[in-house]
RNA sequence: GGACGGUUAGCUCAGUGGUAGAGCAUCGCCUUCACACGGCGGGGGUCACAGGUUCGAGCCCUGUACCGUCCA
């Protein structure tokens, strides 16, 4: 074996091995266990996000399936509608090829998947270096065939049973995509704006109660005063109580509309009157509708202020008639000049900001500003494109989720009965259970305040959406054209249309742990691995995803899709910043893994940014964190990390540093497998179980040891605690195997007896091996590539170890005089440290040691544990003193009301030993006085448990026992 | 405005009632025959603040401050 471990030749060849081999599959007849992967974008690459969430999968994954079950990790890709498409859009531009519009659905369509065919692969190469062990022969994709199929039987069943309609709705509209986005697509943050406070003249000469013949407005968006049906205020503020009722003379428009009173009216905020644009605006849509007023949609798709009575047509989006043209789903017979003809020729066709400009600036010819303030809101943007979104009225496809009824009158259940109830019971009554279980309330929360789902996105990029138009307008669903005309009569010579829009993403991925079994065929892999066991995510999908899939999974298969949900938290930068391309501080978890130099980092940091003229603001943070680059750790550490870092927070700063100890970690694991194969290999191991054995008391506390984290890692397993349960085997490994018991072990290997060479053989390989299985779920390489050398001397046979039994504790063996012994030997060794690293005394210098003050069961185990003791302490000669022996000058540790002397005749710093002598006995006089007065307080005494109580004055008969040494040794010392 | 989370060693974080822990960093000694990606030893914390409950509070309760996230 090599003096250090290479992370990169092993990875490499058994990541291969165990996928050709077919081990990640499932396999025998042992329980169920699945987990679905979050699928990511098909497209995307693999950022430290899914690297992290893969850990936890995989070490489930890997736990469950040495468990002996039946175990399956299914893996696959999203298409990732939006996202997707505007990477496709941005590359063609980029390529100066013709645009989307230009292409034509079809040929950009084709575009897509062609851009799919060529980086689709890079996630899943980068899934498979981390060694995740899902099943890539069930690979899916959810524009697959059969998977489109599948929604296509989502959307009909659902529509089929009334819970999907079609409606005219404001919706969140992103002008530069020209599509709907769900709400939660949408990033509201507080940005600088304005506060215009405009005077809206009282019309029929009607006064304010100050005797002023206008009322005066506030609005953040004056451009849409455009479309403004009314004015509103609250219906008990006395100073606006005697205009409800009269009307205001609209600027610029000059149309009259009504002054209405409404307790939405925040009277405190502005100037306690507010204008109303129902077209524009949620809150105002609401106050709209209890009011019945009209709706004035001011803008094109563009979000441009209308400027031809043809703009009125575009805000539907219905397919267009045979005649080529769009007309609006309102019916309304599209006269005059529409819309436009009411708007100052000046300001149509106007951008909406330069609108806002050109509106201020007439406003103020007019005398109609009364003021201007500095305001901070909150302006809503597109997640992908950054736009100011647009409150729009559209036609869009919905999910009821709202009503306890159909929406179309017929019987039956609303979706409020039979989507969102029964997705909130499942996780009330425990089917589905939440870890941490803090979620449940977020997850709640939401539910209890949906609104209706907007399903329909007007994108080319995504499964179109199974409903027909005839030319009359009428809709028709069913799975294809054939089934339309057969399922509603339709003759042949009846013109259908299909729906021009996808749906949205999410409307597919609902359905992952169904779809990606084979629903809805009824196959063998549905009815064996749904529901899942458990879902592996972050919180930022609790409402995108978590909660639709349960939705779904009731209405469509009955059950719940997993029955946990192990919710976990972000990675974020060393600052605490969520990592994104654009404030340019991501790593690519494979750059840890293969390391990188801090010159390709920021090339990597600053080339194809959004905003080219952050790069140098990105170099500068570069260079200060990384200041060497990246040091390769490899995967193994990598994962490590990230397990160790899996506390149940909501934020996990990743730490480079944290990595590279790992990666120390591996190195220290394949060095103690060299000093465990240099001394066993082809030596007698105690395979043979009918030869004797001696086993030493280290080596019944390494095997007691071993059984109580055995115990622990199922208890961390079980409460997917990946952190402790990280630090349980690596302080195990570390600290106990490498730094105690294979010092202990090395006299008994050395110099034993041949049934004692043979007991510690026979431990050194099982511990290791063992603790090779309890490791490899979290860190498969290392534990692999050492196991197939380890596992022959411990008579293990097999392939691999990722099909060995997962080790369960033996409460047999644990052996508490064991390690009762080596805790006081540990403590001892640690004395004669203490006195060697204090007086300077070189660790190989053997020494002389005396004894004094030993109790009966010091003196026995001296005498027991002496080989060892001399062995490891480098011990020349050790004798037990009388208590009033004289004793010679000596530096002193203490162990219990034991003194270790190590004679130093002349050789004492007298200064540096009172020093230390000091501030021991201070620090123990401190700690006496809290402790006395705790026992002389009768409140304690009678108070507290007995055992708590006998356990501190046993505490402090050894302070004192302790402090009387230490005096005495203070005055010989001085006495030099 | 509402809800939730956080505040523990220089840094990143564990710690659900009994004298504060880990990794990294730091200091000293050591090329000891598994490992310098190492060994041995050391230093470093009024657990954000103020009250309360309790024999006993980093931990439970109340409030405050600051930071963060989500929802209006």
């Amino acid at each position: 074996m090599d003096k250090t471990f290479d992370p990169a030749t092993v990875e490499a060849r058994w990541r291969e091995l165990w996928e050709q081999r077919g081990w990640f599959a499932p396999q025998g007849d042992g329980k169920p266990f699945s987990i679905m992967i979050p699928p990511p974008n098909v497209t995307g690459t693999l950022h430290m996000g899914h690297a992290f969430q893969h850990t936890i999968m995989d070490a489930l994954t890997r736990y469950h399936r040495m468990l002996g079950e039946c175990t399956l990790w299914q893996p696959g890709t999203d298409h990732a509608g939006i996202a997707t498409q505007m990477v496709v859009e941005r590359n063609l531009k980029l390529a100066g090829e013709p645009s989307r519009i230009e292409l034509g659905r079809k040929q950009f369509v084709d575009k897509v998947w062609a851009w799919k065919e060529q980086s689709g692969n890079t996630i899943t190469r980068q899934i498979r270096r981390l060694g995740n062990s899902v099943d890539w022969s069930r690979e899916r994709f959810t524009m697959d065939p059969d998977y489109s199929q599948a929604v296509t039987e989502h959307f009909v069943r659902l529509y089929e049973a009334g819970l999907i309609y079609r409606g005219k709705r404001l919706v969140n509209w992103d002008p530069v995509l020209q599509t709907a986005i769900s709400d939660l697509e949408v990033v509201s943050e507080e940005e600088n704006g304005k506060l215009w406070h405009i005077r809206y003249p009282l019309a029929d000469g009607a006064k304010t109660s100050e005797g002023l013949d206008y009322i005066v407005v506030a609005t953040t968006r004056p451009e849409t005063m455009l479309g403004d049906t009314a004015v509103a205020v609250h219906p008990d503020d006395e100073r606006f109580t005697h205009l409800v009722g009269k009307k205001v003379l609209l600027p610029l428009c000059d149309r009259e509309i009504p002054i209405i009173a409404d307790d939405f009216v925040d009277r405190e905020f502005g100037s306690g009157c507010v204008k109303i644009t129902p077209a524009h605006d949620f809150n105002d849509y609401a106050v709209g509708q209890r009011h019945r007023l009209p709706l004035v949609n001011i803008f094109t798709p563009r979000a441009t202020i209308k400027s031809s009575v043809f703009d009125d047509a575009e805000f539907g989006h219905r397919a267009a008639g045979p005649d080529g043209i769009r007309h609006t789903d309102s019916d309304i017979p599209i006269s005059g000049g529409g819309v436009a003809a009411q708007i100052p020729e000046r300001l149509r066709g106007l951008d909406r900001f330069e609108a806002r400009q050109q509106i201020e600036k007439d406003l103020h010819a007019l005398g109609l500003i009364e003021k201007i303030e500095d305001h901070k809101l909150k302006v809503p943007r597109g997640d992908r494109t950054g736009a100011v979104l647009e409150p729009y009225l559209t036609d869009q496809w919905f999910v009821d989720l709202t009503r306890e009824t159909r929406h179309d009158g017929k019987p039956g259940a609303g979706g409020l009965k039979a989507i969102t109830e029964p997705a909130i019971k499942a996780v009330e009554d425990g089917r589905i259970k939440f870890v941490p279980e803090n979620w449940s309330n977020t997850y709640f929360h939401w539910l209890r305040n949906i609104q209706d789902w907007c399903i329909s996105r007007q994108l080319w990029w995504g499964h179109r959406i199974p409903a027909w138009y005839d030319n009359a307008g009428n809709i028709y669903v069913a799975r294809d054209e054939a089934e339309v005309r057969a399922k509603y009569r339709l003759s042949d010579d009846i013109t259908l249309k299909q729906d021009e829009d996808v749906f949205d993403t999410w409307f597919s991925s609902d359905i992952w742990p169904l779809a990606t079994l084979g629903w809805p065929q009824a196959t063998p892999e549905l009815k064996k691995f749904y529901p899942s066991s458990v879902l592996v995510t972050g919180f930022d999908i609790i409402f995108f995803w978590i909660a639709r899939m349960v939705m779904m999974g009731l209405v469509l298969a009955d059950d719940v899709p997993f029955r946990e949900v192990y919710v976990h938290g972000l990675i974020r930068d060393p600052e605490g910043q969520k990592m994104s391309k654009s404030k340019g501080n991501v790593l690519d978890p494979l750059d840890l893994v293969d390391g990188i130099s801090l010159e390709e980092l920021v090339k990597k940091r600053t080339t194809g940014l959004i905003k080219p003229e952050t790069a140098p603001k990105i170099e500068k943070a570069t260079r200060r964190d990384y200041p060497n680059g990246i040091a390769p750790v490899g995967v193994d550490a990598l994962r490590f990390t990230f397990a160790a870092l899996a506390s149940p927070g909501r934020d996990i700063r990743f730490d480079t540093g944290r990595a590279e100890g790992y990666r120390n970690f591996c190195n220290k694991i394949w060095n103690a497998a060299r000093f465990v194969l240099m001394n066993c290999e082809s030596q007698d191991c105690g395979a043979d179980a009918s030869l004797s054995i001696e086993l030493s008391v280290a080596d019944r506390w390494i095997v007691s040891h071993l059984q109580k984290v055995e115990a622990e890692a199922a208890e961390h397993f079980r409460n997917y605690r990946f952190d402790l349960l990280a630090q349980s085997l690596y302080q195990f490994i570390w600290n106990e195997y490498c730094d105690w018991y294979l010092e202990l072990a090395k006299p008994a290997v050395l110099g034993g007896s041949d049934i004692a060479k043979r007991g510690t053989r026979r431990t050194l390989v099982r511990v290791l091996e063992t603790s090779l299985r309890l490791l490899h779920p979290l860190m498969p390489f290392v534990t692999e590539e050492v196991w197939q050398r380890i596992a022959p001397l411990a008579a293990k046979t097999g392939e691999t170890i990722m099909l060995q039994p997962y080790p369960i504790a033996e409460p047999e063996k644990i052996d508490e005089a064991a390690e009762a012994d080596v805790e006081w030997l540990k403590a001892f060794i640690l004395c004669v440290r203490q006195i060697r690293g204090e007086m300077d005394i070189p660790p190989g210098k053997p020494l002389t040691l005396l004894v004094q003050d030993a109790s009966a069961a010091d003196i026995e185990r001296i005498e027991r544990l002496r080989g060892i003791i001399d062995f490891i302490a480098r011990v020349q000669s050790l004798q037990v003193l009388a208590p009033d022996a004289e004793t010679p000058q000596s530096a002193t540790a203490l162990l219990g009301a034991m003194k270790i002397l190590v004679p130093m005749a002349g050789l004492i710093d007298k200064d540096g030993e009172l020093a230390r002598l000091n501030k021991l006995i201070a620090k123990i006089e401190s700690d006496l006085m809290k402790n006395e007065a705790r026992l002389a307080s009768e409140k304690f005494t009678s108070g507290a448990p007995a055992a708590v109580v006998e356990k501190e004055r046993a505490r402090v008969v050894q302070q004192k026992q302790e402090l009387q040494t230490l005096h005495q040794q203070r005055l010989s010392v001085s006495a030099l």
